[in-house]
DNA sequence: TCGTGTGATGTTATACTATAACAATATTAA
DNA sequence: TTAATATTGTTATAGTATAACATCACACGA
């Protein structure tokens, strides 16, 4: 009960009512900062993307994300697009959904972190909370075996309560 | 301490020592028993795509199986091998991998779980195990914000603990 | 300032993964 | 038997991702 509210502490926007305008500021402007002090350069089309993933909490595929780059003047050729996805998810400003193939802004950039996702088969949006800390299942099992965690994907489908809400009956 | 005994009795084949001709057998039997129980047909190509997936520990993608398939004088478009792996998944058979596009026969096909893999970079094995529990991060996390799961996809790669000794240092 | 090395982008081509659509056949049940 | 249903055969195409190599931009020491 009481580890409930640390919990939705981290839990991202989507779902939730929340001022997006001030988050996608938030986010931009973390991105930047953090580039910054990291000394990588967020070129404009790797710009250009993570605002495109920050329009809103849906998830966009590399070729979604290819089309609006063109519409916008960018150059469309597929690695274009996967250059810079690939570019912001190694520096964790965005993550890659493995189930659906798609990529969404990171709602902490900047604290490392395991991201787990909560994706809504209605109304599609995604959202990201994330465990820091050792106890999952995942970590427990692995330390068990010996196996030595590089990475790791945990998303969950289904509906969300908003959704659910609105569901027929 | 005592919850890393019952973990590990999950632990699937893959990164073990075992009888692995047993371990196929068993699960062969296993699917032809759970067919019949089940009114389901174990047609000749998807028997003979579970017995590619039980060959080994190692995950196979749908193009490996189809390649296989028509070196036994299957029929080998596409849609074969994708009909089968589809029936296998949905009947609790196998397992898609997400990271790594990938199939694997399921080491405990007779019990509905949530299936945990851990994904070798080095020898490419993969062993599942899996919680039955509601005790996971994704669980406690869905309750909290009411969102309501249908399907989890969990999956660790890294390396195993017999490629990490063998490691050159 | 000029080279020079590094990283980033441009571009073509291709590889890999998956499904739509419809025809033909086999199985099951009325 | 016949009709409904499930499975398989086949062609074509959609969707996702990367290899390879050319060119360009920028940082930094000479
Ligand atoms: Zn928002
Ligand atoms: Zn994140
Ligand atoms: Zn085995
Ligand atoms: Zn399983």
């Amino acid at each position: 009960m009481t580890a409930k509210k640390d919990t939705l502490g981290l839990v991202a926007g989507a779902f939730r009512q929340h001022d997006h305008a001030k988050c996608i500021s938030l986010l931009m402007n973390a991105a930047r900062d953090l580039c910054t002090e990291r000394g990588l350069r967020l070129t404009p089309v790797r710009e250009k993307v993570l605002k495109l993933l920050l329009k809103s909490h849906a998830p966009l595929g590399a070729y979604d994300i290819l089309s609006e780059l063109a519409a916008s003047g960018f150059r469309a050729q597929p690695p274009v697009a996967y250059r810079a996805l690939d570019f912001l998810v190694d520096n964790g400003f965005a993550h890659r959904i493995e189930k659906i193939n798609a990529f969404v802004a990171c709602s902490q950039p900047r604290d490392k972190h395991s991201p787990i996702f909560m994706i809504c088969n209605d109304c599609h949006q995604v959202a990201e909370t994330s465990v820091r800390s050792q106890s999952s299942s995942l970590d427990r099992t692995a330390r068990a075996i010996g196996f030595d965690i590089k990475h790791t994907v945990v998303e969950a489908e289904g509906l969300c309560a908003e959704c659910r809400e609105r569901m027929p009956q």
